[in-house]
RNA sequence: GGAGGAGUGGCCGAGUGGUCUAAGGCAGCGGUUUUGAAAACCGCCGUAUCGCAAGGUACCGGGAGUUCGAAUCUCUCCUCCUCCGCCA
């Protein structure tokens, strides 16, 4: 969501902006609307303003005058009742195309269409050479007994799995560490809930366009995050923050629901499409500077560029084009770790930034030095997320034999086990 | 799940149908006074929206209704509190 006065002052950077990220909606149709809403408005309170003034006169007035004066204010009414259901309607057809306004994208945002007009950065890390014929995460897992695959397919249905054994130990120390790390820089950690209202989902841009990427419980009206960002976005909202407060950074840990609908028939393999699992995600609250968020921006990557490292798993990194980035997304980076099973980076992390988007849907504002309300930035960064990060883990440390050797920093968190070795 | 109670501005709190701008207090801001501070006194002190402005409109947890007129009456939902039941 953008403020309509900015939309009203540039509707062709607004209807470019909409272009370049391949949305769908006609600004010239949105300020049609809201010129016919503020006209509507305009009419209404003044309508408002004679009933008002008439009530104010009935109790003062003689009992010859008051016959009339009700009369007259009954007839208002009449009006008022008459144009209110059709402003309502206008009011609702104007906030339906308010929340399908895309934020602007950073001028550093290459514009394209989809994924090969991404532009790549920088690779750190050599991806290894085998000297054997590395196997993928799917016969690594099963062979080590990290997980089972077709009990879960019978009762709980595709792309669904359970993690056990060391496979269960290895998303904890996984998680924990990438939350250690955290915590180590200043972020508070935060489990939060998962099961949440609408308006979280639209607060936080993931409604209405996402509405079928949820899972909705329809008895209580409520719906499963697709990640913790919406529960950390939402905890603030209709707050008015503590400027002293600012930045807020919180690192959330919580399973994720995704149907993945429109997916269907990709990567249903393994455990690299999943529709639960545990993400450990880093959101920011911040001044609304675009200095202050790009240097927190660059830190959030950071952060998760550390974990990558100390998980020694070889990754890239590359600026999402227009096309790419989501509705309320002003810049985004992609991390894609090295899945030697793929012989192919592939997308383990996403920091964005979204400028006032999400401050704006979900209402939560600061207060100024000069005592002004404003809206503060958020931005947003995948720690860890898995079982996704398990693949690049285990293919990139895999052995000939089909062990697997931890990582030094790892090891701590698996009670000392520093191979994991295929059953006998 | 059942029964009861409560939600008013940054905070406390008055207000059960009509003095148009929701009393009062606290906190905050500006000023007078003072060597300085405190105290006292005076003034300012919610948000959104329409308008060049003057000014208007909306908001007393959310929504709907009754009425010429609703913070106040009715319905409904939400949140919190108390008790009962169930439960990791």
């Amino acid at each position: 969501m953008l403020d309509i006065a900015f939309i009203r002052q540039n509707p062709d950077l607004v209807q470019a902006a909409v272009t370049n990220k391949r949305q769908e909606l006609s600004v010239s149709d949105l300020l049609a609307v809201d010129k016919e809403r503020r006209e509507g408005i305009a009419s209404i309170d003044a309508k408002r303003a004679r009933k008002n003034q008439l009530a104010a006169l009935v109790p003062k007035a003689s009992k010859e005058e008051r016959p009339a004066l009700i009369e007259e204010a009954k007839a208002v009414r009449t009006e008022l009742e008459a144009l209110e259901p059709k402003m309502t309607e206008l009011q609702k057809r104007f906030d339906d195309m308010m929340l399908r306004v895309p934020s602007l994208p950073r001028p550093e945002v290459p514009i394209g269409k989809g994924e090969e007009d991404n532009v790549e950065l920088r690779k750190v890390g050599t991806p290894r050479t085998f000297s054997f014929t590395p196997k993928d995460h799917v016969d690594l897992v099963t062979g080590l007994g990290l997980a089972n695959w077709d009990g879960p397919r019978k009762f709980a249905g595709g792309r669904s799995y359970a993690l056990t054994g060391m496979g269960a130990i290895l998303e904890m120390a996984v998680t924990r560490l990438a939350i250690d790390m955290l915590v180590e820089r200043g972020l508070t950690p935060v489990i939060p809930p998962v099961i949440v209202r609408e308006r979280a989902l639209v607060g936080t841009g993931f409604f209405p366009l996402g509405r079928e990427e949820a899972y909705a419980i329809p008895a209580d009206d409520l719906y499963l995050v697709g990640t913790s960002e919406v529960a950390l976005v939402s905890l603030h909202a209709d707050d008015i923050l503590d400027p002293a407060s600012l930045p807020i950074r919180y690192c959330g840990m919580s399973p994720c629901f995704r149907r993945e609908a429109g997916a269907s028939g990709k990567d249903t393999k393994g455990l690299y499409r999943v529709h639960q699992f545990t993400k450990v995600e880093q959101v920011v609250f911040c001044v609304p500077d675009e200095e202050v968020a790009e240097k927190e921006h660059y830190t959030l990557l950071g952060n998760a560029e550390a974990i990558l490292a100390k998980l020694e798993i070889p990754y890239r990194v590359a600026i999402a084009c227009t096309g790419e980035i989501g509705l309320g997304q002003t810049r985004k980076h992609e991390v894609e770790s090295w899945m030697p099973g793929r012989n192919a980076y592939a997308e383990t992390h996403s920091c964005s930034t979204l400028g006032d988007f999400q401050a704006r849907r979900s209402n939560i504002r600061f207060r100024k030095e000069d005592g002004t309300l404003a809206f503060p930035f958020t931005l947003n960064n995948t720690a860890i997320a898995s079982p996704r990060i398990l693949i690049p883990l285990l293919e990139n440390h895999q052995n000939e034999d089909g062990s697997v050797t931890l990582p030094k920093a790892l090891v701590p968190y698996m009670n000392g086990v520093e191979v994991l070795r295929p059953k006998a």
